[in-house]
RNA sequence: GGAGAGAUGGCUGAGUGGCCGAAAGCGAUCGCCUGCUAAGCGAUUGUACGCCCCUAAAAGGUGUACCGCGGGUUCAAAUCCCGCUCUCUCCGCCA
């Protein structure tokens, strides 16, 4: 959510970062919105503030035993006069209020204009693609040929796009969590938070899933909780509605979750295999930063997400995320690309975003300068580190033998009680 | 799921219709005092939204709202009524 005052102030400017993102957005309406609300607000407080002194004026005739009647009628007035314009007050709000929450963030300065995907300006590659001596195959049939990955049968327990783990298929997901976790908390500084797996709706709105793109959750019936779509949405809610002191800063969390996502639109597009399931698990890190440091928190933040493949030995590609690609509430997203050599191409494996205050915002995240005793709000940061099915297409894909077995990183090994090789 | 109790500022906790944005204590900040520390004394100590002032911001002035959340009664609500949420205790069920 942007901010209703600089919004007021700086209309030209916004509309134009928004133009950038291929965004209309209706300002007439809202400047009309808010001037309409700030003379309804200023009448009914000047109605008010009548009747608190009038009142007062009544008690202490009461007290004296002296008549009030005139003046209790002529309030009767006054205050079925305040009925009448706080409802009209409150729906111009809740216009307002919905107007806002559906307005993007803007995007920092160095995030480049694009039309697609294609347009995202490549920032580094780092590892070499390896080459094979036969065709590599793609991570469905490496899993379903050694038995650790069960398409049908996921189809068949619940549904297209979940899948069944066996063995070290199974094995290997767990092992990749707790090597991610032990990662960051071990060597980049993070605290580990395990959270609930649905969120409520102010929490869901908070980190801007909701109101705009409820039809991406899943939503528990008859009640107000949502299946998290990432741990971003609990671990940022972490703070919702509190004041941190200026000292606590930077707060880094990292979080293992399942995540669960609808999918809507996204039919036909990655329909075999791993890379795009209503359920998957992913280890998520979130920051929470002053505003003066959170693009060099990003950076590091982006590095944290890559040491893990690094670690892993999957060569990848890190891009920065043109105005068409960048997410609703993000102010600037690097992704991370793993090499997948049975699709010979690379694909998102984390993606990393600072949302300045917009999420701060909408959830009311603040903190209180130590030198000043000023409010403001933080800044929220998360990346993915990273998502574990699609790391495990990367292993497999990556680390596959001609004889049709998978090599294991050795640093999983540990995690794997030494096994060295997936084989049949 | 059943029965009961509760929710007040950073924390503890008073407050059953007007004198309450809210006592008192603790904590914190600043100042004084003091070989150091501690103690003591004094002052300050919430957030949001408007308006005025101002080139703008800040500061300042002023108004309104906020005592879990949402409604209602009343000239007037932390206080009375209704609904909801959450917490605690007991019972039941359960990994």
């Amino acid at each position: 959510m942007l901010d209703i005052k600089y919004l007021r102030q700086n209309i030209e400017f916004v509309s134009e970062k928004m133009n950038q993102r291929g965004q209309s957005i209706d300002f007439d309406r809202f400047t009309s919105l808010d001037i309409q609300r700030r003379d309804i607000l200023m009448e009914v407080e000047t109605l008010r503030s009548e009747r608190n002194n009038v009142s007062k004026a009544i008690g202490e005739l009461k007290k004296k035993k002296a008549d009030a009647s005139s003046l209790i009628a002529q309030m009767s007035d006054v205050s079925s006069k305040i009925k009448e314009l706080d409802d009209r007050l409150r729906v111009i709000e809740d216009d307002l209020n919905a107007f806002v929450l559906t307005v993007p963030n803007i995007q920092h300065e160095s995030v480049v204009a694009g039309r697609g995907s294609e347009d995202n300006p490549v920032v580094r590659t780092w590892g070499e693609i390896p080459s094979f001596s036969f065709a590599p195959k793609e991570h469905w049939e490496i899993g379903e040929n050694l038995n650790i990955l069960d398409f049908a049968r996921g189809a068949k327990i619940t549904g297209a796009r979940f899948t069944l783990y066996r063995g070290l298929g199974a094995a290997l997901e767990r092992a990749l969590i707790n090597f991610m976790l032990d990662l960051h908390t071990g060597e980049h500084g993070y605290t580990e938070v395990l959270t609930p797996f649905m969120a409520n709706r102010e929490s869901m709105t908070g980190t801007g899933q909701l109101p705009k793109f409820a039809e991406d959750l899943f939503k528990i019936e008859g009640m107000e909780y949502y299946l998290i779509p990432t741990a971003e949405v609990p671990v940022t809610n972490i703070f919702r509605d509190e004041i941190l002191e200026e000292k606590k800063l930077p707060v880094y969390y990292v979080a293992y979750s399942p995540c669960f996502r609808s999918e809507a639109g996204s039919y036909g597009k990655d329909t075999r295999g791993l890379i795009r399931q209503h359920q998957f698990n992913k280890v998520e890190m979130v920051k929470f930063t002053t505003p003066e440091t959170s693009y060099d928190e990003l950076e590091r933040l982006t590095a944290n997400a890559e040491e893990i493949l690094k670690r892993l030995g999957i060569p990848y590609r890190t891009v920065s995320l043109c105005t068409a690609d960048l997410g609703f509430s993000s102010a600037k997203t690097y992704d991370v690309e793993a090499w997948m050599p049975g699709q010979n191409a690379y694909r998102e494996i984390s993606s990393c975003s600072n949302f300045d205050d917009f999420q701060a915002r909408r959830a009311s995240i603040r903190f209180r300068r130590e030198e000043s005793g000023k409010v403001e709000f933080v800044h929220t940061l998360n990346g993915s580190g990273l998502a574990v099915g699609r790391t495990v297409v990367a292993i497999l894909e990556n680390y596959q033998q001609a004889d049709g077995s998978v090599v294991i990183p050795e640093v999983l090994r540990p995690y794997l009680r030494g096994k060295e090789r997936i084989t049949f």
